[in-house]
DNA sequence: ACTTGGCACTCAGGAGTAAGGAGTGCCAGC
DNA sequence: GCTGGCACTCCTTACTCCTGAGTGCCAAGT
């Protein structure tokens, strides 16, 4: 249906008009990359690529723009990913390994995306569910008070205060942090409601109110903070390229944890990275954007996402190879806390 | 040299110009406001009041807009704070109440303040130095690695690891905590380093290399989380007034962390809340906004500053009511947890 | 069957012009 | 010292015209 020279075609408009922001005529595509054809013949393919909807013109007498499925195809056929240079690489390398604490890392990503991609950057803290449980503490902050600490393998650290319905010894306390420990150590936060569901049996009478509490604590704390934390950088980047009066809508949006939930989307099942073009997104309002995502984590283990949103004009090939090693790089560092 | 009349224009000039950003004139003035004089007496105010430096005007042949100057006066003796709604009140207190840590208030009150003022919101976290010491501990998360947990009377709660250089008893850590908890409980966080000099002297020839380790660490933590973490909220009520192209410089300015921090400014003497006007502030590219900010705190102890970003053109009163409002309610949330 | 040069046509965007109107400064009178 | 009147300024809007980039189509060439 489309032989390669109306593809090469295609690809050409897309690059131009990445980088010009303008819409591309015919004449300026044959001076600018030799396709080999005069101007007449590629009009004439443009023709058949504005019929299949690839590409389309602002009006009719102006150059033509790609479509949403103009820029579909060309990442899913017309181009590859393009890599990072080698300073590049160093760069990230040494900026995230200089973090100290989850935070700064995910803080740090953030930052380094968007200013990689210039455009803005999306991360998504570490999933508790998949983490498993490092270590329990339980700390006695005033009579009838703890605060529990609940470590995870992926240096994520929650705290919550308990308040206990009676007065408690620290020995109750010693005890029933040694509990917690053996029931949990290793344990995914998955498994933890089950493991746990036993642990007031196990206790004598007195402790047993405040094991109670304790356990709807930790298990309040699981669920809550379920609703990931998301955070985002570089919303100045947007002020950078033409988005006319929708800026707002955008930033309304980036300011909903929900949204940006929604807008990384799914785990991608094959490829590494995964881009959604304007309308294929969700959400109104950003119709105009594109994302480029992609999963990171520890070894096979998948823990978030992060990503990138823009407007549906960007270079997809570097912000895809921006998105893929900063997912990389990130891995890696909590791999090695 | 102003007379009430005169002032009273100003005020009117200022309010008409919030209230529909444009240029006032003199027979709208007397229109609105019942000055009880004629648009012609008006212009012979408005002549001294620009002569004077207070308003200005875009163009010849067009009407009066306020001045830095004239919004200073304005501020200093023409309006007053605005208190808000009791239903409002009502809001803050429900919505700010619900929340369940530290990290929470501070997210809650940003969006509430940003949602309030329809501006940017910006709150910087409760400073460590200022906080006292509730608890200390150690835990051993593995066989040379300690985490280290400082709870702070805010709710603050800072964890670090350590790396011990040797291994080290529970016997050795339950006596390090214990020493660690007599020696610094209720103190300053800027007393600590003074408290803990002597620590390594306290303990047995072998527990010493892991104090030290531990003590490094503890002072480490403090000095690196002096620099205050701050976060904003609603950046897109700023897309909402038209910036013009000065847009993006304000963006750069929220997204860097020194640059809010300069922008709350220092802590007012007198007042409860300071406003920072135009070319009064330190920054260039937020030469066209206003700052009104406030401490909040615990009692008498000021813990840190939260305030709103916006237009010159802004509600002052209503603003100003916004701000001592919330840093009020944010204080007794951390008074009561 | 495809490619190519020629040509008439379309239409967004800029320049130039004109009318309208809000607002001012000044002056003379009360 | 306030007021109405009046001439003047000049921004804003609307309208027109023109230019030029870009197209679609056709007939001729390979």
């Amino acid at each position: 249906m489309l032989d390669d020279r109306k593809l090469a075609v295609l690809r050409a408009i897309v690059e131009d008009f990445v980088s010009t922001n303008e819409p591309v005529g015919s004449k300026a595509l044959a001076d600018r990359h030799n396709l080999g054809v005069s101007p007449a013949t590629i009009r004439n393919d443009m023709a058949v690529l504005e019929e299949q909807g690839y590409i389309a013109q602002p009006h009719t007498s102006a150059g033509r723009v790609p479509t949403d499925k103009g820029y579909r195809l060309f990442v899913d056929r017309l181009s590859t990913i393009k890599p990072l240079s080698a300073p590049e690489r160093r760069a990230i390398e040494t900026f995230l390994s200089g973090a100290y604490d989850l935070d700064d890392v995910v803080g740090r990503t953030v930052k380094l995306l968007a200013q990689l991609t210039r455009q803005v950057a999306v991360v998504q803290y570490p999933s508790l569910t998949r983490s498993t449980v490092r270590h329990v503490e339980l700390v006695r902050v005033a009579e009838s008070r703890l605060l529990l600490v609940l470590i995870t393998d992926t240096g994520r650290v929650e705290q919550r205060v308990i308040e206990t319905p009676a007065e408690i010894s620290e020995e109750s306390i010693g005890h029933l942090r040694a509990l917690l420990n053996t029931c949990l150590d290793g344990l995914g936060l998955g498994e933890v409601p089950t493991a746990v569901a036993d642990l007031p049996d196990k206790v004598g009478p007195d402790e047993r109110p405040v094991a109670a509490a304790v356990l709807s604590v930790l298990l309040e704390t699981l669920v809550e903070r379920h609703e990931e934390k998301i955070v985002f950088a570089g919303a100045a980047n947007l002020a950078a390229v033409d988005f006319s009066q929708s800026l707002r809508e955008v930033l309304v949006a980036l300011e909903e944890q929900v949204v940006l939930m929604r807008l990384l989307g799914e785990s991608g099942d094959s490829s590494t990275v995964t881009v959604r073009i304007g309308t294929e997104n969700p959400e109104l309002g950003l119709r105009s954007t594109s994302v480029v995502a992609a999963d990171y984590g520890v070894g096979d283990l998948t823990l978030a996402r992060l990503g990138v949103l823009g407007p549906t004009r960007m270079d997809y090939p570097s912000t895809m190879g921006a998105v893929r090693a900063v997912a990389r790089y990130v891995g890696q560092i909590l791999a090695g806390s």
